[in-house]
DNA sequence: CATTTCACTTAACACTGTTAAGCTGCCACC
DNA sequence: GGTGGCAGCTTAACAGTGTTAAGTGAAATG
């Protein structure tokens, strides 16, 4: 059919990437499914079998891909010199924004399998693009506890306060479709400045 | 099949709906199915699309029992006489609390469908419980306000606030299997601590 | 030229939600 | 007492899902 033969793995895992990418963008998380993915790449569904293991693991990847994307995000911030507190801002802010622009997307990343990268165990020692972004994001919490913006607390436990805020405002925006929720990127200002307020010292 | 034929409607309604959420609790919500419920009723599984229109309005139905758990339990606290301050903290920790004891449930409740209840407009006119749970919350979070425990703000961007910073806890103690989460109850302190000083006046 | 290997497909299994049509036993009515 | 209607439930089917075992045809290798 496709006369194209991909002599090259990599080249065709990252185009059934792309084009989930598109399928779940375009007809939503619940639309989604591997013999659609198949019919759009113009191939049968078991070909897709060849190239990732099932479709927890596809899905993995592009999770990772978001991960990817969030920690060279945070790594732009982070060389504007805002000083720690006004990146942490920064980031969080970005953070929700970025979500609620891709709501598909980080369904994929967070409602999913709950089991996706192994066990709490695994998660740290896997080098995965989810646990780079979160130690650099916890090491820029520890650092705003070093500056003395931020009371000095355990970084695990302040980062992932913060983190669970901004997630409950994205899960928020992307689930309760049916709810009169007020403007998304008012309520994330809101939980910014209550929480940085918060911890403030 | 069954002997006892049901002349009475709305008692086999509950019985589905009891026999569905012991089956979540049971075999976690990715395994459930309408004919497993079936199943397990001992009927055919179109029986049961004689009492619910589809699967929507039956998990529907099971979120209603969840906001009038929360409902009734808002209502014990209110009546301990802790001040409103006081009240409202008591409320987000068992609002964690509760959802972590009964993720599947939670997850009926706010992880599925995105449209449920219909649209913002019809979820502020039909009398639901999730209305009224919500109503009764943002009425305490105001008290707050009003007694000076709280900046003023409008209540249901304080509420929302509020609610989503515990949301987020929830969504990450049920998700976050995978992840080196801190003690959930931990954070949800935390998260409590932070939001609430934040917003003090 | 024969054989192996590679890239892919066909057919199938065991599921899913949902609907149209059919069966069965009981009640009311003539 | 017989009979029509009907309520309550079931069977069969449709269109879809993720996934696997087996097969096909062409290219590469000996």
């Amino acid at each position: 059919m496709n006369d194209s033969r991909h002599r090259n793995k990599e080249e065709f895992r990252r185009e059934i990437l792309d084009a989930a990418r598109e399928l779940f963008a375009g007809d939503g998380y619940g639309n989604f499914s591997m013999r659609k993915l198949a019919r759009r790449i113009g191939y049968s569904p078991t070909t897709i079998y060849l190239y990732f293991r099932d479709k927890d693991e596809l899905l993995f990847c592009l999770s990772e891909e978001l991960f990817s994307d969030m920690d060279s995000a945070l790594r732009r911030l982070s060389e504007e010199g805002a000083g720690p507190l006004g990146i942490l801002r920064n980031a969080l802010l970005m953070y929700v924004e970025y979500g609620l622009a891709n709501p598909e997307h980080y369904r994929v990343a967070f409602f999913t399998s709950p089991v996706v990268y192994g066990s709490p165990r695994e998660y740290l020692e896997r080098d995965t693009m989810s646990r780079r972004s979160y130690f650099q994001f916890r090491d820029l919490v520890a650092e705003c506890c070093a500056s003395g913006e931020l009371r000095p607390r355990d970084p695990d436990l302040l980062a992932q306060a913060l983190w669970a805020g901004m997630h409950g405002v994205i899960s928020a925006g992307i689930y309760a479709q049916d709810f009169p929720l007020v403007d998304p990127d008012l309520l994330a200002q809101t939980m910014v400045e209550g929480l940085l307020n918060g911890f403030r010292k």
